[in-house]
RNA sequence: CGCGGGGUGGAGCAGUCUGGUAGCUCGUCGGGCUCAUAACCCGAAGGUCGCGGGUUCAAAUCCCGCCCCCGCUACCA
């Protein structure tokens, strides 16, 4: 079972492209496991709780419950609207998730893990968040440039000291546990340098989950938050499908969050005698014209305008080709119309274009299946296909970007498979007629295979692919190792339609 | 200060762990094709791989020093 998570996402925040892109990573993941054939059960939600959902909810004359409610839409529109496909959509307000949270604070508090003491801190209002001294400008909260108070308050705290070492001793033995290496190596530097005992609770808050040994505390929001990994996979709701599905497969997670779940979350499953998952998968932050995304930004872009622009298809294909895993990422408008035109117009939709036509044209749509890949022209295009089925395997370690180059392989093949066989030419001789037929089989077994391929990155796209192709089921049936194959192309009536990618002028 | 990362043809990136003809996409130039969405195919130009030194038969890659940029140092994909 593959179980595969994104990061609950906050809902005063409205989805943006870098928790887009994240999503986005985990449905193509999840997708290409469908396909291969394995399960798979990916989980998405929100993290519902804290004092800034309570504020706003208060503004709006609601309760926090019915706020939360009202706005956690706005991830499920933007999840329908970019084609995730998620087996699960978890929020941190939900029974199953509650009951959790107390059970999970229960066994640290059992194991003597979490201990009463005064928590100090230097406080903004307007930032709602605590500061340290080194933090601060000329003794002022950094991003108001106003006083801070001194806080202080009785916490329960959680005993992360003692995970440390056995953390890094995990890490040593099984180094794919946090990737790439560089932010391992932050993980282990930041291990190494000591940590300290962390507050898990707070006092002054109402809206969260209440410590079921002392109530009138409420779960710290990242200790509430994370423990909606086992939520999701049925610690207390289906502890058979927790069985089965635990530890996660992996988790992705920007650079932001690394810590969160390279160093807090394993430690409080190991107090609470949990497996660790296998993999906190960190991907690099979405920068516009050189600076990063934020809530506070004016750089901020929702995916719906630039859905509205290049389709959903086209939003889904920029980030999956265009941008690596691990590093930053520049995003800009004209990179994705050049993409763009570059990857699904031309190579892609240009190539089904002048396939479709040609059988249209020649034969009516209906091509003999008649195939003979021993010539040098077809051995060029299973090669290519063959190279474009193995490299789906880096979905396997979120290397979208070489899984589409690798796939463009097989289009950039097809393309120069038309040029050396000409089926143009030997349309004008009756002599050449099963030639014809061989070469627009090839080129139609080669779309169909790219519809397979496709299928992870551009659900919908495949599956449009598909239908021209007239072909029965559908392009993610699985399993890829059987219909990613490149063979003959079996017996259909094919049709040319609208194009598949209308080019987009700059 | 400490820790981590980056600097590769005009642009954006890969390659660095495991040294061995410098790779990909876009752009530019030339040619071909006319089935196709002015798309497609072939070829070419363009890089002393930040700088200096070292190891080696051989360095983008390993080692030392330096310059510049960025991230982490406990809110935020």
């Amino acid at each position: 079972m593959i179980y595969l998570t994104t990061p609950i996402y906050y809902p005063n925040d409205r989805p943006h492209i870098g928790t887009a892109y994240t999503t986005l990573v985990a449905d193509a993941t999840a997708r290409y496991w469908r396909l291969v054939g394995e399960e798979v059960y990916a989980v998405t939600g929100t993290d519902e709780h804290g004092l800034k959902i309570a504020l706003a909810a208060e503004e709006h004359g609601m309760t926090p419950q019915e706020w939360v409610d009202h706005i956690v839409t706005r991830y499920h529109e933007a999840w329908d609207l970019l084609e995730m496909s998620f087996d699960d959509f978890i929020r941190t307000t939900e029974e199953r998730h509650e009951t959790t949270v107390q059970t999970m604070f229960q066994k640290w508090h059992d194991a003597g893990d979490t201990y009463l003491s005064k928590y100090e801190g230097l406080y903004c209002v307007s930032c709602e968040a605590y500061y340290t001294e080194g933090e601060l400008v000329d003794g002022n909260c950094p991003q108001h440039g106003r006083p801070v108070q001194i806080h202080a308050e009785e916490n329960w705290f959680f005993r992360l000291s003692k995970y440390a070492q056995p953390l890094l001793d995990h890490i040593a033995a099984h180094p794919e546990f946090v990737v790439p290496e560089t932010r391992r190596n932050e993980v282990v530097g930041f291990l190494e340098r000591g940590v300290d005992d962390i507050s898990i609770s707070r006092a002054t808050l109402t809206w969260g989950i209440p410590l079921p040994w002392d109530p009138a505390q409420v779960a710290y929001v990242w200790f509430d938050a994370l423990i909606n990994y086992v939520s999701a996979a049925g610690f207390s709701d289906d502890p058979d499908r927790f069985a089965r599905q635990w530890p996660a497969w992996a988790h992705l997670v920007g650079k932001d969050i690394l810590r969160f779940h390279a160093v807090y979350w394993p430690a409080m499953l190991m107090s609470a005698g949990l497996p660790l998952p296998r993999q906190i998968a960190v991907h690099g932050h979405l920068l516009v014209a050189g600076t990063k995304l934020s809530k506070s930004n004016a750089t901020q872009i929702l995916p719906q305008e630039l859905v509205e622009r290049f389709g959903v298809d086209g939003y889904r294909h920029h980030f999956l080709r265009d941008v690596s895993f691990g590093p930053d990422s520049n995003f800009s408008w004209e990179g994705m119309v050049d993409r763009y035109n570059a990857d699904l117009a031309n190579d892609l939709g240009n190539l089904a274009s002048r396939v479709l036509n040609l059988a249209e044209r020649f034969r009516g749509g209906t091509v003999p299946t008649v195939a003979d890949h021993s010539r040098p022209e077809e051995a060029v295009l299973v090669s290519a296909a063959d190279k474009a089925l193995r490299a789906m395997g880096g979905y396997e370690d979120f290397k979208t970007k070489q899984v589409l180059d690798g796939v463009w392989g097989l289009f950039g093949a097809a393309n120069g498979f038309l040029e050396a066989t000409e089926p143009w030419h030997l349309a004008k001789d009756q002599a050449s007629s099963e030639r014809l037929d061989q070469v627009l089989n090839a080129s139609l077994e080669a779309l169909r295979v790219g519809a397979v391929l496709i299928s992870p990155s551009m659900p919908g796209a495949a599956h449009r692919l598909w239908d021209k192709l007239g072909l029965p089921g559908h392009p993610d049936d699985g399993p890829l190792a059987e219909t990613g194959r490149f063979g003959v192309f079996p017996a259909s009536k094919v049709t040319k339609g609208d194009a598949l990618f209308p080019r987009i002028e700059a």
